[in-house]
DNA sequence: AACTATTAATTGTATATACAAATATTAAAA
DNA sequence: TTTTAATATTTGTATATACAATTAATAGTT
């Protein structure tokens, strides 16, 4: 069923949600490389970019509430891909050097998924969809 | 955070996903005074425009998978709000007349969502929003 | 008619995510 | 300095969703 066919298809619930599910999908077949979910991908790139980083400045910056960036941590946990250290009420996330290994891998799952959009969409169209996406979410009250 | 600010708002994952979010969030409000959530909202409305689908046709509507649509008549047969009726392998799920007196109610948290969005963001990017959405969706593998 | 393949739906299980409450810890105010 | 308020994180619990396996029924094929 095409989405322009649906009932549903004037609904930004419904398109928004469908759309998110498939871009999904397609970001977990490039990530399957290295049996990584695409959230916990991207959390740990943030991690390598930014070793020390807080959960709550995680949670912002991936517009996830605090208590799912703890969720996500402790999975990145069992795999050894991140430690914490926790000071008074301050949490620090480092990345292992399993994690730091792994980042080139990362990088190419990233740019797997990319060409992947881009090859369906095309340059264009892929930057200026995510631009207007961006600026409807900022738009949204939090 | 702004997702324009944010190291992923260049990723097509990041951006449906977080966009999907809070949608989902805009819906949930406006969906909440009849206590429903937009899913099983969406789901009802579909039955109650037409008694008797099947749930292979509501996945396909709703682009959701089957077991999903399975579980989530289950709720709705908890609240009393559909039966389902099983012949050989078929199944017809019909909406209980509890759900057709809701009718009205459902209708105007749909409105309630609608007038939401487009005193946000405009009705011309709305629709522009939502048909570039479908056609993004589309052209996304199944 | 008997076997095989296809189809429709469900169930078992796992994951992502959120909200609300709880737990510390630090900062501010009295 | 004691009390109160704010902050950062975690936990308990609930929901939505999916995939893979299962069940049951029908359709096709020989």
């Amino acid at each position: 069923m095409k989405s322009s066919n649906s009932r549903f298809n004037k609904c930004l619930y419904f398109s928004a949600n469908a759309l998110a599910r498939k871009v999904e999908k397609l970001a977990a077949e490039s990530w399957k490389k290295i049996g990584m979910a695409p959230s916990h991908a991207y959390l740990l790139m943030m991690v390598l970019d930014e070793p020390g980083a807080q959960p709550g400045t995680i949670a912002n910056e991936m517009q996830l509430t605090p208590s799912t960036i703890t969720r996500l941590i402790e999975k990145l946990e069992e795999k050894k891909m991140v430690v914490r250290a926790s000071e008074g009420k301050i949490t620090n996330v480092y990345p292992t050097s399993k994690a730091k290994e792994l980042y080139p891998k990362m990088k190419a799952c990233l740019d797997d998924f990319y060409k992947k959009y881009v090859e369906i969409l095309g340059t264009d169209e892929s930057i200026r969809m995510v631009q207007n996406m961006n600026k409807l979410t900022d738009k949204l009250p939090v």
